[in-house]
DNA sequence: TTGAAAGCGCTAACAA
DNA sequence: TTGTTAGCGCTTTCAA
């Protein structure tokens, strides 16, 4: 591998010109140079070394990205569809950008941030941060960072949140189940945190606007932690009995619900309603097609990516926090009942 | 960030000191420096520069990991739960090595080689590569690479390919179709390179066995460059009219199939038994369940990562190729029939 | 047991 | 228009 100091030995000139025209930086160089240079640079396939440009420069062009997941669950995490579509438009915004993107999967922050700052990228996106970790990551990280669903962050320096409208979806959601004649709604999740937390109570402010009561046993939790996904929902799927609708917080449950129970011999949406959040691929390709909140996370992603560069290049002049919209996905898992 | 040099200056010790108990390299080092340093490291938070490292020993800890795409599908690449997949379990695997995965997303390989060798990655992971562009990798590339579902590897200096028995697998496939009594069976799929073309030889091999005649219009043929995923299926999915069963030459497609049909107001399997191929997510969680050939991507992942890191380290002794077996998965979409 | 010093390849301020 | 040179932070050989 040729270095741009051989280079100008070969061509009798200073690494200073050959350097400058690797990088375009042309007004002060003569053409017949430009050219000589060009020429040697095909010639002898030269190949910048990053490393050394990184050291020089004291930056990086990488952004890192890093997901928060518990371990049980990280293993697969990419596997997830919602986790995938984000990577997936991140990772291509980031490309687009000039940019490279280094993933860290792990369950706490302190080491990731270690890492990513080992690396001196330019900026982070942090997905799944809880509350109580965001000191770390300020301690340690000073440059540009985009979070993602996160909250209370606007008052953090070089931090910009993009989030959604949790609240507001889960309210369209529960108020669909209840303008479909739905009164006895249960809510599907696996904690109330962060997002969750908002969606619980978007469903309930639908729910107390008419009236209708809810109580502790009418949250359905998924105790993941315990069991797998299936036994979960296996044990669950019973208590739906009592119910004519569920509201998930997330297609990919609504799906596994739909399964449990189908599994009993029941069908849906006749014996059961169900309405799911997120409107990807799960939700799409499952027949019946699931009702679903549709949030736009190719949109995330895009500007997660996009923002973040804009604060690298210090030229980001919008706002600390950025609320995506949520939409109604009518098909065919809501039934409209008389009640 | 305070640096070496610096905290060899506050402890009055030389920079060789301070890099050696940082690295561990402390034989000859006595205990009282070692706690002496590792209390300034901590003291000041001391944080590695790994560009600089990387530049100094002329190796990275990085590996590249190339998915090519055509440009119309890799937008979304990493959506498709074959690829999430496969990148999940090596983005684990990477990891868990001490290393770290930087993905590139292309139609062709000749940037991404060059990126790649910028970064001085230790070595590649290759997925989706042609036959004729393996040159410009040789050329451009002199480290370890692990191809994945790759053909012709063998006789590469520093590749090892990581297989699948698609022969065999279709070979099942179209097997347990028969054995179901179906005597009309088409083969889909978007081209007849590659895996498919393996598969398209197991799947003909086990027609051949009963002498069961096959014709070019057997084979439905999915122009995905030309329209949309759903269009094409909209248009093929009559001309199943003719065959009591499909072998799909994935999960996805053999879902979007299924999906077809049905809008024509017909049921699967009654009117038309599937069978599809990966076993992932879309085929478990459809109903009714999809029957499919099970490839162990997860083990792919792993083995492509650790390979590929025992290579670079130089403690690979295993073969050139590695074939993962496949298996078949019973379930919902193969209706027995009375010929 | 510790240190001096050269060098990895590139950048950029400054000089010519 | 081109060149000189001093780093960037770390590793590693060799010497003390």
């Amino acid at each position: 591998m040729i270095t741009i100091k051989e280079l100008a030995e070969i061509l009798n000139l200073s690494t200073t010109t050959v350097s400058n025209v690797i990088h375009g930086k042309t007004k002060e160089v003569s053409k017949a140079t430009i050219e000589r240079v060009q020429e040697a640079l095909t010639k002898y396939e030269y190949v910048p070394n990053i490393s050394a440009s990184n050291l020089a420069r004291n930056k990086s062009k990488i952004i890192g990205v890093a997901l928060l997941a518990r371990p049980d669950k990280y293993p697969n995490l990419l596997t997830d569809p919602f986790i995938s579509e984000l990577v997936s438009s991140l990772e291509r915004t980031i490309r687009e950008n000039g940019y490279f993107m280094m993933i860290y999967i792990a369950d706490e922050i302190g080491g990731i941030i270690q890492q990513i700052a080992s690396w001196n990228a330019d900026g982070v996106v942090l997905f799944g941060l809880m509350g109580s970790t965001w000191k770390k990551v300020g301690e340690r990280y000073k440059k540009p960072i985009v979070s993602i669903d996160c909250f209370d962050v606007t008052e953090r320096e070089n931090v910009v949140n993009i989030g959604l409208q949790d609240e507001e979806g889960a309210y369209l959601a529960a108020r669909h189940l209840i303008e479909n004649g739905h009164r006895r709604i249960a809510f599907l999740s696996d904690n109330l945190h962060g997002v969750d937390r908002e969606r619980f109570r978007g469903f309930r402010r639908a729910l107390e606007e008419e009236e209708l009561s809810f109580h502790d046993e009418d949250f359905l939790q998924l105790l993941i932690s315990e069991k797998s996904a299936e036994e979960c929902f296996r044990d669950l799927a019973p208590r739906c009995e009592e119910y004519t609708a569920v509201f998930c917080v997330s297609d990919l449950y609504a799906v596994q619900l739909a399964n449990a129970i189908r599994a009993l011999g029941k069908s849906i949406p006749e014996d059961l309603s169900i309405i799911g959040f997120d409107d990807n691929m799960l939700s799409r390709f499952y027949r019946p097609a699931i009702t679903t909140i549709r949030q736009d996370m190719e949109m995330k992603g895009v500007l997660a990516g996009s923002i973040l560069v804009q604060m690298i290049e210090e030229r980001y002049e919008g706002e600390k926090e950025v609320m995506l919209p949520v939409s109604l996905i009518e098909r065919d898992t809501v039934k409209k009942i008389s009640c």
